[in-house]
DNA sequence: GGTAAATAAGATAATTAATGTCTTATTTAT
DNA sequence: ATAAATAAGACATTAATTATCTTATTTACC
């Protein structure tokens, strides 16, 4: 019941690109090191999220990705189940016809409302929320001037 | 992001328990049987709820489970994370030693509100209430009698 | 007390999923 | 044409889940 690594490092390097606005790009490298994320993993990671129409990934010298969508349209939970498939909670949510009491039991009720809930919270919040506060990303050098503690 | 197998046996098993009321013993064999579990897993399952002062274990012959607290005192989460533990849905919120941004990450309030809530939605339901209505056990042979077909 | 019925406890095995790495191929700026 | 960058997917490692099997313990009953 927890976001897999594949899934955290997604969010984080979709919140980057969404930081630096729609269209612009972004080489893996930098992503990689700004969202701690190891280097090849990303590779992978970012095919899915290309394949979801979510980023654009640009070969050659020069390369890296960008993000298609404009921020605001796209939520947590997209990317999240992107990389982790639609979320259910339990096996019967997913598929009713695995446990024959699915339409009478009052357990099955109970779990479709947690699951709708928590989609629905993840399903709130877009990228553009998320880039426009510190989020995901260490502080950037630039902005270390006054000490943070508080 | 989703229940295991134990988990949901685990829940089978205690609302079963709950069903034939606080302190019935009833026979593991029994429990199996009517709450489709393999007998085996069972048997590492009620361990752990045992341990977690959920069910008492009785031995030898006429042996079997019985629940130990009061069906209303009992909530699905409850079941549910002495088997899978503490629910967190990320790391971060587990640890937030594990991402030195947690303090000031935008997500992570997303992912701790969403924890929150799932874990209140499945607090929020006792054994009691699950077991009152059609839940986890297979229509009784006696109220089998009108065709199901609707 | 002895016996057999029932479960305990934990070791072990099989399966599946997650994570990470590596190799070869493709794209594209210069 | 060249070299820089990523694609694509195979491969390896690790960890978790699921299930089973073996030996030990408990206890009702005679
Ligand atoms: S018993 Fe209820 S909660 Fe469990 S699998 Fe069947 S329908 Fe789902
Ligand atoms: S970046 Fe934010 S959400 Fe991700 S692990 Fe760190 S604190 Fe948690």
């Amino acid at each position: 019941m927890r976001l897999t690594r594949a899934g955290e490092y997604a969010v984080r390097c979709m919140v980057y690109l969404a930081h630096k606005g729609q269209g612009v790009l972004i080489s893996k490298q930098e992503i990689c090191e700004r969202a701690d994320i190891p280097s090849h993993f990303l590779a992978k990671i970012a095919q899915e999220l290309a394949k979801a129409q979510l980023i654009i990934i640009r070969q050659g010298p020069k390369g890296g990705y960008y993000l298609l969508p404009q921020p605001e349209d796209v939520s947590l939970l997209q990317v999240v189940e992107v990389m982790i498939g639609e979320i259910f909670l339990n096996d019967c949510i997913d598929r009713p016809q695995s446990c024959t009491l699915s339409k009478s039991c009052s357990v099955h009720r109970v779990w479709d409302k947690a699951r709708n809930q928590l989609r629905e919270t993840l399903g709130a919040v877009s990228l553009a929320e998320l880039a426009e506060k510190e989020s995901c990303i260490p502080v950037f050098p630039a902005s270390i001037s006054s000490s943070s503690q508080e």
